[in-house]
DNA sequence: TACCCCATGTAATCAGTTACATGATTAT
DNA sequence: ATAATCATGTAACTGATTACATGGGGTA
Protein backbone atom coordinates (compact mmCIF):
# COMPACT_ATOMS: atom_id res chain seq x y z
CA UNK A 1 0.00 0.00 0.00
CA UNK A 2 1.77 2.65 -1.42
CA UNK A 3 0.41 5.79 0.99
CA UNK A 4 -0.76 8.13 -1.51
CA UNK A 5 -3.33 9.53 0.63
CA UNK A 6 -1.21 12.28 2.97
CA UNK A 7 -1.92 15.51 2.70
CA UNK A 8 1.20 18.15 3.23
CA UNK A 9 -0.82 19.23 7.05
CA UNK A 10 -0.45 15.67 7.80
CA UNK A 11 3.20 14.88 6.12
CA UNK A 12 4.54 17.83 8.90
CA UNK A 13 2.95 16.18 11.57
CA UNK A 14 4.62 13.15 10.60
CA UNK A 15 8.09 15.20 10.20
CA UNK A 16 7.57 16.36 13.36
CA UNK A 17 7.32 13.32 14.91
CA UNK A 18 10.47 11.60 13.44
CA UNK A 19 12.24 13.65 16.44
CA UNK A 20 9.91 11.58 19.11
CA UNK A 21 6.77 10.85 20.31
CA UNK A 22 4.56 14.26 20.45
CA UNK A 23 0.94 15.28 21.68
CA UNK A 24 -1.17 16.90 19.55
CA UNK A 25 -0.64 19.73 21.72
CA UNK A 26 2.65 20.30 21.48
CA UNK A 27 2.62 19.24 17.91
CA UNK A 28 0.72 22.45 17.52
CA UNK A 29 3.18 24.67 19.15
CA UNK A 30 6.08 23.11 17.08
CA UNK A 31 4.56 23.43 14.43
CA UNK A 32 3.84 27.58 14.60
CA UNK A 33 7.36 28.15 15.64
CA UNK A 34 9.16 25.46 12.63
CA UNK A 35 6.31 26.42 10.15
CA UNK A 36 3.95 29.01 10.98
CA UNK A 37 5.05 31.85 8.40
CA UNK A 38 4.45 29.86 5.62
CA UNK A 39 2.24 26.60 6.31
CA UNK A 40 -0.65 27.43 8.95
CA UNK A 41 -2.40 24.79 10.69
CA UNK A 42 -5.61 24.61 13.55
CA UNK A 43 -5.88 22.56 16.54
CA UNK A 44 -8.90 20.71 15.22
CA UNK A 45 -6.82 20.09 11.98
CA UNK A 46 -4.03 18.32 14.07
CA UNK A 47 -6.05 15.94 15.89
CA UNK A 48 -7.98 14.72 13.28
CA UNK A 49 -5.43 14.42 11.07
CA UNK A 50 -3.42 12.33 14.20
CA UNK A 51 -6.80 10.55 14.24
CA UNK A 52 -6.62 9.62 10.57
CA UNK A 53 -3.36 8.34 10.73
CA UNK A 54 -3.50 6.19 13.83
CA UNK A 55 -6.41 4.12 11.59
CA UNK A 56 -3.99 3.79 8.70
CA UNK A 57 -0.97 2.72 11.33
CA UNK A 58 0.99 5.87 9.91
CA UNK A 59 1.76 6.81 14.07
CA UNK A 60 0.41 5.32 17.52
CA UNK A 61 -1.23 6.48 20.71
CA UNK A 62 0.73 5.84 23.79
CA UNK A 63 -0.47 5.80 27.23
CA UNK A 64 -2.03 8.94 28.06
CA UNK A 65 0.09 10.66 30.80
CA UNK A 66 -1.61 13.65 33.05
CA UNK A 67 -4.54 15.11 31.90
CA UNK A 68 -5.17 13.11 29.42
CA UNK A 69 -1.80 13.54 27.24
CA UNK A 70 -1.77 11.50 24.60
CA UNK A 71 1.38 10.78 22.94
CA UNK A 72 1.38 9.79 19.53
CA UNK A 73 4.74 7.99 18.00
CA UNK A 74 5.48 7.54 13.98
CA UNK A 75 5.86 4.13 12.90
CA UNK A 76 7.68 2.24 10.35
CA UNK A 77 4.78 2.21 8.23
CA UNK A 78 4.51 6.64 8.93
CA UNK A 79 8.33 7.27 8.39
CA UNK A 80 7.55 5.18 4.69
CA UNK A 81 4.54 7.18 3.93
CA UNK A 82 6.40 10.55 4.61
CA UNK A 83 9.60 9.54 2.58
CA UNK A 84 6.75 8.60 -0.11
CA UNK A 85 5.01 12.16 0.48
CA UNK A 86 8.37 14.45 0.15
CA UNK A 87 9.25 12.56 -2.98
CA UNK A 88 6.31 13.89 -4.76
CA UNK A 89 6.45 17.35 -6.27
CA UNK A 90 5.80 20.42 -4.34
CA UNK A 91 2.76 22.59 -5.61
CA UNK A 92 3.64 26.20 -5.80
CA UNK A 93 2.71 28.48 -3.22
CA UNK A 94 -0.79 30.32 -2.59
CA UNK A 95 -0.67 33.41 -0.53
CA UNK A 96 -3.96 35.09 0.55
CA UNK A 97 -3.28 38.55 1.58
CA UNK A 98 -6.58 40.59 2.46
CA UNK A 99 -5.11 43.48 3.04
CA UNK A 100 -3.47 43.49 -0.61
CA UNK A 101 -7.21 42.49 -1.63
CA UNK A 102 -8.62 45.58 -0.47
CA UNK A 103 -5.82 47.80 -1.87
CA UNK A 104 -6.01 46.07 -5.43
CA UNK A 105 -10.13 47.59 -5.24
CA UNK A 106 -8.88 50.68 -3.32
CA UNK A 107 -10.25 52.95 -6.25
CA UNK A 108 -14.04 51.98 -5.74
CA UNK A 109 -13.66 53.09 -2.18
CA UNK A 110 -14.01 56.01 -0.35
CA UNK A 111 -10.60 57.86 -0.60
CA UNK A 112 -8.76 57.15 3.00
CA UNK A 113 -10.83 54.01 4.10
CA UNK A 114 -7.61 51.86 4.32
CA UNK A 115 -5.01 54.30 5.92
CA UNK A 116 -5.91 52.67 9.06
CA UNK A 117 -5.99 49.04 8.49
CA UNK A 118 -2.69 49.46 6.26
CA UNK A 119 -0.89 51.38 9.49
CA UNK A 120 -2.06 48.49 11.32
CA UNK A 121 -0.74 45.96 9.01
CA UNK A 122 2.38 47.49 9.44
CA UNK A 123 3.07 47.35 12.33
CA UNK A 124 2.13 43.78 12.56
CA UNK A 125 5.08 42.75 10.10
CA UNK A 126 7.60 45.03 11.71
CA UNK A 127 6.74 43.18 15.17
CA UNK A 128 7.24 39.86 13.13
CA UNK A 129 10.76 41.13 11.61
CA UNK A 130 11.95 42.34 14.60
CA UNK A 131 11.38 39.35 16.37
CA UNK A 132 12.85 37.40 13.31
CA UNK A 133 15.51 39.29 13.36
CA UNK A 134 16.15 38.26 17.25
CA UNK A 135 15.69 34.17 16.76
CA UNK A 136 18.11 34.74 13.78
CA UNK A 137 20.45 36.34 15.45
CA UNK A 138 20.40 33.52 18.48
CA UNK A 139 20.55 30.88 15.84
CA UNK A 140 23.34 32.03 13.81
CA UNK A 141 25.80 32.38 17.01
CA UNK A 142 24.54 28.89 18.17
CA UNK A 143 26.51 25.98 16.50
CA UNK A 144 25.10 23.08 15.03
CA UNK A 145 21.70 24.50 13.85
CA UNK A 146 19.87 22.79 11.31
CA UNK A 147 20.65 23.84 8.32
CA UNK A 148 16.71 23.24 6.60
CA UNK A 149 15.63 25.34 9.57
CA UNK A 150 17.88 28.08 9.10
CA UNK A 151 17.00 28.05 5.07
CA UNK A 152 13.73 28.08 6.36
CA UNK A 153 13.89 31.12 8.55
CA UNK A 154 16.01 33.28 6.49
CA UNK A 155 13.31 32.66 3.83
CA UNK A 156 10.49 34.22 6.44
CA UNK A 157 13.03 37.20 7.36
CA UNK A 158 13.70 37.87 3.80
CA UNK A 159 9.86 38.30 3.25
CA UNK A 160 9.15 40.34 6.18
CA UNK A 161 11.72 42.65 5.32
CA UNK A 162 10.30 43.22 1.45
CA UNK A 163 7.08 43.63 3.20
CA UNK A 164 7.97 46.41 5.70
CA UNK A 165 10.17 47.96 2.58
CA UNK A 166 7.12 47.78 0.80
CA UNK A 167 4.69 49.95 3.51
CA UNK A 168 7.33 52.23 4.14
CA UNK A 169 7.25 52.74 -0.05
CA UNK A 170 4.07 53.20 0.13
CA UNK A 171 2.60 56.50 -1.65
CA UNK A 172 0.45 59.08 1.06
CA UNK A 173 -2.78 58.23 -0.82
CA UNK A 174 -2.57 54.86 0.90
CA UNK A 175 -0.32 54.85 4.02
CA UNK A 176 -2.12 58.49 4.95
CA UNK A 177 0.16 61.65 5.76
CA UNK A 178 1.56 60.39 9.55
CA UNK A 179 4.14 58.71 10.55
CA UNK A 180 4.02 55.07 11.30
CA UNK A 181 2.82 54.03 14.36
CA UNK A 182 5.40 53.39 16.34
CA UNK A 183 6.33 49.48 16.83
CA UNK A 184 6.37 48.13 20.71
CA UNK A 185 9.12 46.74 21.64
CA UNK A 186 9.28 42.80 21.38
CA UNK A 187 10.98 40.21 24.09
CA UNK A 188 14.40 38.61 22.53
CA UNK A 189 13.88 35.23 21.37
CA UNK A 190 11.52 32.76 20.85
CA UNK A 191 12.25 29.16 20.97
CA UNK B 1 -30.94 43.77 4.84
CA UNK B 2 -26.99 44.36 5.56
CA UNK B 3 -25.13 42.56 3.54
CA UNK B 4 -22.76 40.43 5.90
CA UNK B 5 -22.71 37.50 3.27
CA UNK B 6 -19.90 38.09 1.38
CA UNK B 7 -16.58 36.44 1.48
CA UNK B 8 -13.62 38.12 0.27
CA UNK B 9 -13.47 36.08 -2.88
CA UNK B 10 -17.24 37.64 -4.07
CA UNK B 11 -16.50 40.64 -2.93
CA UNK B 12 -13.33 40.81 -5.38
CA UNK B 13 -15.87 40.00 -8.48
CA UNK B 14 -17.92 42.63 -7.38
CA UNK B 15 -14.89 45.40 -7.15
CA UNK B 16 -14.09 44.18 -11.01
CA UNK B 17 -17.60 44.84 -11.78
CA UNK B 18 -17.53 48.17 -10.94
CA UNK B 19 -15.96 48.52 -14.19
CA UNK B 20 -18.47 47.09 -16.12
CA UNK B 21 -20.75 43.90 -16.94
CA UNK B 22 -18.35 40.80 -16.99
CA UNK B 23 -19.02 36.96 -18.00
CA UNK B 24 -17.27 34.26 -15.07
CA UNK B 25 -14.98 33.82 -17.88
CA UNK B 26 -13.73 37.05 -18.02
CA UNK B 27 -13.69 37.78 -14.42
CA UNK B 28 -11.24 34.31 -13.88
CA UNK B 29 -8.92 36.15 -16.38
CA UNK B 30 -8.99 39.96 -14.40
CA UNK B 31 -8.49 38.49 -11.47
CA UNK B 32 -5.85 36.00 -12.31
CA UNK B 33 -3.86 39.45 -13.81
CA UNK B 34 -4.88 41.95 -10.93
CA UNK B 35 -4.53 39.88 -8.52
CA UNK B 36 -3.41 36.50 -9.48
CA UNK B 37 -0.01 36.86 -6.77
CA UNK B 38 -2.18 37.17 -3.84
CA UNK B 39 -5.56 36.10 -4.12
CA UNK B 40 -6.09 32.64 -6.53
CA UNK B 41 -9.28 31.67 -7.02
CA UNK B 42 -10.77 28.93 -9.57
CA UNK B 43 -13.04 28.83 -11.98
CA UNK B 44 -15.43 26.77 -9.97
CA UNK B 45 -15.78 29.07 -7.48
CA UNK B 46 -16.13 32.35 -9.81
CA UNK B 47 -19.35 30.54 -11.34
CA UNK B 48 -20.63 29.80 -7.79
CA UNK B 49 -20.06 32.95 -6.29
CA UNK B 50 -21.63 34.84 -9.07
CA UNK B 51 -24.82 32.84 -8.88
CA UNK B 52 -24.96 33.38 -5.19
CA UNK B 53 -24.93 36.91 -5.79
CA UNK B 54 -27.88 36.56 -8.74
CA UNK B 55 -29.82 35.18 -5.75
CA UNK B 56 -28.89 37.86 -3.19
CA UNK B 57 -29.53 40.81 -5.43
CA UNK B 58 -25.82 41.90 -5.84
CA UNK B 59 -25.89 40.94 -9.89
CA UNK B 60 -27.72 40.52 -12.62
CA UNK B 61 -27.43 38.38 -14.95
CA UNK B 62 -27.84 39.73 -18.65
CA UNK B 63 -28.56 38.40 -21.68
CA UNK B 64 -26.56 35.16 -22.59
CA UNK B 65 -24.56 36.44 -26.06
CA UNK B 66 -22.62 34.13 -28.54
CA UNK B 67 -21.81 31.01 -27.02
CA UNK B 68 -23.74 31.15 -23.83
CA UNK B 69 -21.44 33.96 -22.82
CA UNK B 70 -23.68 35.33 -20.16
CA UNK B 71 -22.66 38.84 -18.52
CA UNK B 72 -23.24 40.00 -15.28
CA UNK B 73 -23.65 43.17 -13.98
CA UNK B 74 -23.19 45.17 -10.71
CA UNK B 75 -26.32 46.14 -8.89
CA UNK B 76 -26.94 49.18 -6.38
CA UNK B 77 -27.10 46.69 -3.47
CA UNK B 78 -23.69 44.88 -4.75
CA UNK B 79 -22.24 47.97 -4.89
CA UNK B 80 -23.38 48.29 -1.01
CA UNK B 81 -22.52 45.04 0.00
CA UNK B 82 -19.28 46.02 -1.42
CA UNK B 83 -18.76 48.91 0.41
CA UNK B 84 -19.74 47.20 3.97
CA UNK B 85 -17.13 44.62 3.00
CA UNK B 86 -14.46 46.96 2.01
CA UNK B 87 -15.03 48.48 5.60
CA UNK B 88 -14.52 45.36 7.87
CA UNK B 89 -11.11 44.62 9.48
CA UNK B 90 -8.83 42.69 7.05
CA UNK B 91 -7.60 39.51 8.21
CA UNK B 92 -3.73 38.41 8.08
CA UNK B 93 -2.39 36.76 5.09
CA UNK B 94 -2.12 32.96 5.22
CA UNK B 95 1.07 31.76 2.90
CA UNK B 96 1.06 27.87 1.76
CA UNK B 97 4.14 27.78 0.53
CA UNK B 98 5.07 23.51 -0.01
CA UNK B 99 8.62 23.82 -0.71
CA UNK B 100 9.44 25.33 2.19
CA UNK B 101 7.27 23.00 4.14
CA UNK B 102 9.85 20.51 2.51
CA UNK B 103 12.67 21.96 3.36
CA UNK B 104 11.71 22.60 6.81
CA UNK B 105 11.63 18.57 7.13
CA UNK B 106 14.62 18.30 4.83
CA UNK B 107 16.51 16.99 7.61
CA UNK B 108 14.53 13.59 8.02
CA UNK B 109 14.90 12.94 4.01
CA UNK B 110 18.00 11.19 1.72
CA UNK B 111 20.21 13.70 1.41
CA UNK B 112 20.42 15.97 -2.27
CA UNK B 113 16.50 14.98 -2.59
CA UNK B 114 15.12 18.27 -3.14
CA UNK B 115 17.34 20.10 -4.86
CA UNK B 116 15.69 19.62 -7.99
CA UNK B 117 12.18 21.13 -6.67
CA UNK B 118 14.49 24.03 -5.32
CA UNK B 119 15.87 24.33 -8.76
CA UNK B 120 12.60 24.25 -10.75
CA UNK B 121 11.01 26.38 -8.23
CA UNK B 122 13.76 29.31 -8.66
CA UNK B 123 13.11 28.97 -12.46
CA UNK B 124 9.05 30.09 -11.60
CA UNK B 125 10.19 32.39 -8.86
CA UNK B 126 13.16 34.18 -11.97
CA UNK B 127 10.52 33.97 -14.44
CA UNK B 128 7.70 35.72 -12.56
CA UNK B 129 9.84 38.43 -11.56
CA UNK B 130 11.00 38.88 -14.99
CA UNK B 131 7.68 39.27 -16.22
CA UNK B 132 7.08 41.16 -13.28
CA UNK B 133 9.57 43.58 -13.95
CA UNK B 134 8.14 43.97 -17.41
CA UNK B 135 4.74 45.21 -16.61
CA UNK B 136 5.88 47.68 -13.54
CA UNK B 137 8.20 49.74 -16.69
CA UNK B 138 5.39 50.10 -18.89
CA UNK B 139 2.64 50.59 -15.79
CA UNK B 140 5.66 53.45 -14.89
CA UNK B 141 5.71 55.06 -18.16
CA UNK B 142 2.32 55.10 -18.90
CA UNK B 143 0.56 58.27 -17.39
CA UNK B 144 -2.58 58.13 -15.10
CA UNK B 145 -2.14 54.35 -13.54
CA UNK B 146 -4.14 53.15 -10.78
CA UNK B 147 -2.15 54.18 -7.83
CA UNK B 148 -3.61 51.07 -6.00
CA UNK B 149 -2.97 48.92 -8.95
CA UNK B 150 0.17 50.10 -8.62
CA UNK B 151 0.75 49.47 -4.76
CA UNK B 152 -0.13 45.97 -5.11
CA UNK B 153 2.25 45.32 -8.22
CA UNK B 154 4.77 46.96 -6.31
CA UNK B 155 4.28 43.77 -3.55
CA UNK B 156 4.57 40.86 -6.27
CA UNK B 157 8.07 42.75 -7.08
CA UNK B 158 9.14 43.09 -3.71
CA UNK B 159 7.95 39.47 -3.18
CA UNK B 160 9.65 38.44 -6.05
CA UNK B 161 13.32 40.00 -5.57
CA UNK B 162 12.90 38.32 -1.88
CA UNK B 163 12.43 35.56 -3.18
CA UNK B 164 14.74 34.75 -6.16
CA UNK B 165 17.24 36.63 -3.85
CA UNK B 166 16.43 33.75 -0.95
CA UNK B 167 17.24 30.96 -3.82
CA UNK B 168 20.39 32.55 -4.68
CA UNK B 169 21.80 32.78 -1.19
CA UNK B 170 20.75 29.11 -0.09
CA UNK B 171 23.91 26.77 1.00
CA UNK B 172 25.03 24.03 -1.53
CA UNK B 173 23.68 21.36 0.68
CA UNK B 174 20.15 22.14 -0.38
CA UNK B 175 20.61 24.17 -4.02
CA UNK B 176 23.43 21.92 -5.28
CA UNK B 177 26.79 22.57 -6.67
CA UNK B 178 25.58 23.19 -10.37
CA UNK B 179 24.89 26.79 -11.39
CA UNK B 180 20.98 27.47 -11.70
CA UNK B 181 19.09 26.44 -14.38
CA UNK B 182 18.88 29.24 -17.74
CA UNK B 183 15.82 31.72 -17.46
CA UNK B 184 13.90 31.01 -20.40
CA UNK B 185 12.89 34.54 -22.22
CA UNK B 186 10.11 35.96 -21.36
CA UNK B 187 7.78 38.25 -23.30
CA UNK B 188 7.60 41.88 -22.92
CA UNK B 189 4.13 42.79 -21.12
CA UNK B 190 1.24 40.84 -20.33
CA UNK B 191 -1.64 42.92 -19.32
C1' DT C 1 -15.63 18.37 -41.58
C1' DA C 2 -12.70 17.95 -37.96
C1' DC C 3 -10.33 19.91 -34.33
C1' DC C 4 -9.24 23.16 -30.93
C1' DC C 5 -10.47 26.63 -27.87
C1' DC C 6 -14.11 29.29 -25.56
C1' DA C 7 -17.41 28.99 -22.02
C1' DT C 8 -20.43 27.27 -18.57
C1' DG C 9 -21.62 24.57 -15.19
C1' DT C 10 -22.33 20.32 -11.63
C1' DA C 11 -20.78 16.85 -8.36
C1' DA C 12 -17.88 15.08 -5.14
C1' DT C 13 -14.50 15.64 -2.11
C1' DC C 14 -11.14 17.67 0.81
C1' DA C 15 -9.18 21.13 3.73
C1' DG C 16 -9.61 24.74 6.95
C1' DT C 17 -12.13 27.61 10.40
C1' DT C 18 -15.00 28.56 14.30
C1' DA C 19 -17.58 27.53 18.04
C1' DC C 20 -18.64 24.60 21.52
C1' DA C 21 -18.06 21.16 25.32
C1' DT C 22 -15.37 19.07 28.81
C1' DG C 23 -12.26 18.01 32.40
C1' DA C 24 -7.64 17.82 34.78
C1' DT C 25 -3.76 20.25 36.94
C1' DT C 26 -1.17 23.95 38.71
C1' DA C 27 -0.62 28.21 40.93
C1' DT C 28 -2.50 31.65 44.03
C1' DA D 1 -11.18 27.23 47.19
C1' DT D 2 -10.84 29.42 42.95
C1' DA D 3 -9.02 30.90 38.82
C1' DA D 4 -6.06 30.29 35.01
C1' DT D 5 -4.31 27.43 31.75
C1' DC D 6 -3.30 22.94 29.84
C1' DA D 7 -5.25 19.58 26.86
C1' DT D 8 -8.41 17.04 24.01
C1' DG D 9 -11.83 16.56 21.21
C1' DT D 10 -16.59 17.11 18.28
C1' DA D 11 -19.87 19.48 15.27
C1' DA D 12 -21.17 22.48 11.92
C1' DC D 13 -19.94 25.08 8.38
C1' DT D 14 -17.53 27.50 4.75
C1' DG D 15 -14.30 27.59 1.29
C1' DA D 16 -11.35 25.53 -2.21
C1' DT D 17 -9.97 21.91 -5.44
C1' DT D 18 -10.57 18.39 -8.86
C1' DA D 19 -12.88 15.86 -12.06
C1' DC D 20 -16.41 15.42 -15.07
C1' DA D 21 -19.98 16.72 -18.60
C1' DT D 22 -21.54 19.52 -22.30
C1' DG D 23 -21.82 22.17 -26.35
C1' DG D 24 -21.05 26.36 -29.39
C1' DG D 25 -17.83 28.87 -32.61
C1' DG D 26 -13.91 29.75 -35.14
C1' DT D 27 -10.38 28.11 -37.99
C1' DA D 28 -7.64 25.02 -40.85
Amino acid sequence: MPAQDLNATAASLLGFLHDGPRTGWDLVATAEAAIGPFWSLTRSQVYRELARMAESGYVEAGDPGPRERRPYEITDAGRAAFLEWASREPGEEVIRFPLLLLIALGRHMPAGQLIPAVRHHRTLHAIRLQRLEGVMQAVEAAQGADPFAVATMRFGLGYERAAVAWFDDLPEEIRGTEPWPEVPPVDGAVA
